[in-house]
DNA sequence: CGCAAGATTGGC
DNA sequence: CCAATCTTGCGT
């Protein structure tokens, strides 16, 4: 039984939704018959509400447009020309606000989650609800988790780069 | 049109 | 510690 997390999940404010993806299940699809699942344990939000770290802050641009529409959007990109990195797009239309996933079950790093997960600039702007190769299911599962400044983004200054906008999600040995 | 820098990773 | 590798955004 499929239970997707709806609309209104993530068309709220990205410090309410980062921490609750931690714990949810990402499902990505390759065809008929393979399909992987992944709980979510890593997360990062970026605000469009002048975050220099959001990429979103310096205006609309072709690369960062996704981000400033409806929540529940996929944002992906290069970095280093080497790894795509996933976002999910938050918040209401008009509002230039993503989270980063960092991390799945067994998998740490944005890098490494875009490379398990296969993708590629195919998937900039795929919709969650809609999509057969990704989306993201509830999970009823309760979970704790950690806060921390952000990774990589020095060069947004302060105070940006002290927010505590990492979420870690305290996996139960 | 040229160029510097990047939400990282893995290898030396 | 540093190279890989290429897109993006801004300056000229």
């Amino acid at each position: 039984m499929e239970s997707r997390l709806p609309a209104g999940f993530f068309q709220r404010n990205v410090l309410e939704v980062a921490p609750e993806l931690l714990g949810k299940i990402l499902v990505r699809q390759f065809d008929d018959c393979k399909q992987k699942k992944y709980v979510i344990t890593e997360v990062e939000a970026y605000s469009g509400d002048g975050d220099l770290a959001c990429h979103a802050s310096k205006g609309k641009t072709p690369r960062t447009e996704v981000m400033f529409r409806e929540g529940g959007l996929v944002y992906v990109y290069l970095v280093y020309g080497i790894h795509w990195l996933l976002n999910i797009v938050t918040g209401k239309e008009g509002d230039a606000s993503a989270v980063l996933i960092r991390g799945l079950e067994g998998i740490e790093g944005p890098g490494r989650v875009g490379k398990a997960l296969c993708l590629d600039k195919s998937f900039y702007g795929e919709n969650l609800f809609k999509s057969n190769r990704i989306w993201i299911e509830n999970s009823e599962k309760k979970v704790e988790f950690t806060i921390s400044p952000r990774i990589g983004i020095n060069y947004a200054g302060e105070p940006w780069v002290s927010k505590p906008w990492r979420y870690l999600l305290i996996s139960p040995k």
